[in-house]
DNA sequence: CCGATTTCAGGATCACTGATATCT
DNA sequence: CAGATATCAGTGGTCCTGAAATCG
């Protein structure tokens, strides 16, 4: 009867996005990033060189934003594009060494954010989370 | 070293918040409402009459967009806005039997679509992520 | 004068649609 | 021709800032 917000599932998920998408953006911002920059250079260091279509399918960036994006870190040296000769509808993205030092980087502020998102929970919550979290993304749509 | 972007659970929490947002608009916009509109029905019934002030600290509507919410279900005759006698700063928003009679509606919807949502959990889950989360939100900002 | 409330104007990011040009 | 790719233009919601008008 009461309690009808606090109890929503599906509001205390977005709730805690926010919280989330709040600490990560402002700690990016600190280096001249946003989490979408991080997104791709962490998949092209896991993939290689890969074109935007690919990009966008692995990091969920909608695959007409993808263009602003590359630009964005071929504006910082942090990637470089060019055309697949193989296929000329393609372009190659690829990690500079900029980019790769970005990377290490970024992964040190986004460790420390985690850490601080996660800080109530032991380790053991941390899994259990993790776990739920990736249990209901996986059933819908992204297969990871 | 690889999948550092699977293993990250704030973006973790951003896709599961995303997937559930997308099904939450979807499903209230087929009932001509969207997410805001409830959190101020909801409030509305748990508190009775509030000011737009008290509505923002409650539902987490920033301060300058409760104006807008305010005037769209206005529109919809689900609340009625009038200017407070004892504190003429205030308007009083009050809900009309319209304004509950949407809300049992949406109550319905967003059952649907938490159970959606929620379908490869099993009960002990949902438990778990309810508890997960709710410490995540009290923690950070929001005492609830 | 200070503080609270409502309101408006606007920015930035984001999810998403649709269309086009180019190429396989 | 169908299908994929990259790109661009644009919509609407959301979070957020700042500032004004009114009132206690």
């Amino acid at each position: 009867m009461t309690d009808r917000l606090r109890n929503l599932r599906t509001r205390l998920l977005s709730m805690a996005a926010i919280t989330s998408d709040r600490l990560v953006n402002e700690a990016l911002a600190g280096a001249d990033a946003r989490k979408w920059h991080y997104a791709v250079l962490a998949t092209l260091a896991e993939l290689g060189p890969a074109s935007q279509a690919q990009l966008s399918e692995r990091t969920g960036i909608y695959r007409s934003d993808v263009v602003a994006v590359v630009n964005e870190l071929a504006a910082r040296d942090q990637v470089d594009r060019s055309p697949n000769p193989d296929d000329r509808r393609q372009n190659v993205i690829t990690l500079t060494a900029k980019g790769r030092r970005q990377l290490t980087r970024l992964d040190k502020v986004l460790a420390a954010v985690e850490e601080e998102l996660l800080a109530p929970l032991n380790a053991r919550e941390r899994d259990q989370l993790t776990r739920l979290l990736t249990t209901l993304v996986t059933h819908h749509g992204h297969p990871m």
